[in-house]
DNA sequence: TGTACATCAGTGAACGCGCGTTCACTGATGTAC
DNA sequence: TGTACATCAGTGAACGCGCGTTCACTGATGTAC
């Protein structure tokens, strides 16, 4: 094995990695549109592989099997998701605004694409099961805001207002129930602002 | 067409049309006990034909297709919660506490069975469009709320409390943040207790 | 009360479909001398 | 620089599976006279 010094250049990455890492990025693509469109049962290496004008036993050089595909969707819309939430709440800025900021860019990222975030925190999928990674994972997306509320409850002297640990339950749970039914569309004919509806209920934890 | 006198007694069901209610029943029954273990895209008559002993072809007298028994489960489900919700509030009592007896009932009727919940409010099943009936039902499940409210809103005199609309449209998302988590499975090895956080939301918004 | 007829639940065979997955193989690409 | 070899992406055929749905049929049940 070579190892290229390490300048300023990142090490050229080998044609065959190289080619490897695209062809994963484009089942995965293909896989999300699937998931948008059909939802998670209609996910199927056999039709991703005839999109990409290939045969389906050629998908399993990069995929042992569909289950396979399907947890590294997951686990990589975790590890995404963690890292929208940990560059919003970053910064030597007051608990509230990182919280806030960190809120909003939740709601951006699941609106984005409603299907990644539903996979994560909508119905579970039946009989799969998440490999541990994805466990820790969700607990790095709810970190910044445990850090958060137990900044507040530092600064505030008021000792009858709830843990900290209880505030940010209360303030995943809130926002949940926004974003899930507008993205599960149950407010369509209500006349409902979501995006307003969403930052009261930011507020409302935050008070 | 004979018409029986309506007497005390019910007029007594025909044999054919008893045993196809029978039929009916219990292939409603297999058919959550499906969407339990294996979701909904799990769903197949052919599968509850053999579990009833019976051939596939033989389902299609009680049911078009595979769609029209979804959308029966879906509506079944709706009328029945719109029931359990309407005798949950009912009486001549305090708004508050009719609010808060719905709250609870709902998250009985939820708990109890949770594929029926998520089938309503979970994660949209794709290529599946409920009838109208559906959203008049579910509109039927929110009435009593509203209701509460509004009588809320007049009795106190404070304007500057916001409007019933949307302190009811806060309860209901409220509710199912918390709900949807928990029969997500989202709260398992977090060392929540659900339903002292149900309840500390209600009281939030009756506040 | 008995008989002729109509209704209707259920069968069995068949259709086309798409799925996941395996296997032995070909042919191109990269590597070592 | 050229040659021999190893690696590896992709193919094509095949497997068994379960699905929704149709069709012509049988046989039991209910109804009308």
């Amino acid at each position: 094995m070579r190892e290229e010094p390490s300048g300023v250049k990142e090490t050229p990455e080998a044609p065959r990695a190289r080619y490897r890492r695209q062809v994963r990025d484009e089942v995965q693509t293909r896989a999300w549109s699937q998931i948008g469109q059909d939802g998670v049962s209609a996910l199927s290496l056999k039709a991703i592989a005839t999109q990409m004008g290939m045969t389906a036993p050629a998908l399993y050089r990069y995929y042992s099997s569909r289950d396979e595909l399907l947890t590294e969707l997951i686990v990589s819309a975790y590890q995404d998701l963690a890292e929208v939430a940990e560059a919003a709440a970053a910064g030597d800025r007051p608990a509230f605004e990182r919280i806030r900021d960190l809120s909003a860019a939740l709601r951006r990222w699941a609106v984005a694409q409603p299907q990644r975030y539903l996979l994560l925190y909508g119905t579970p999928v039946p009989g799969h099961h998440a490999p541990d990674t994805a466990a820790l994972l969700a607990q790095r997306i709810f970190a910044p805001i445990q850090a958060g509320f137990a900044e507040l409850q530092d600064e505030s002297a008021d000792p009858s207002s709830s843990s900290g640990e209880h505030r940010s339950l209360i303030l995943w749970t809130r926002l949940h129930g926004v974003l899930s039914l507008e993205l599960a569309g149950h407010f369509v004919g209500m006349n409902v602002d979501a995006d307003l509806l969403y930052r009261d209920e930011v507020a409302s934890v935050l008070r």
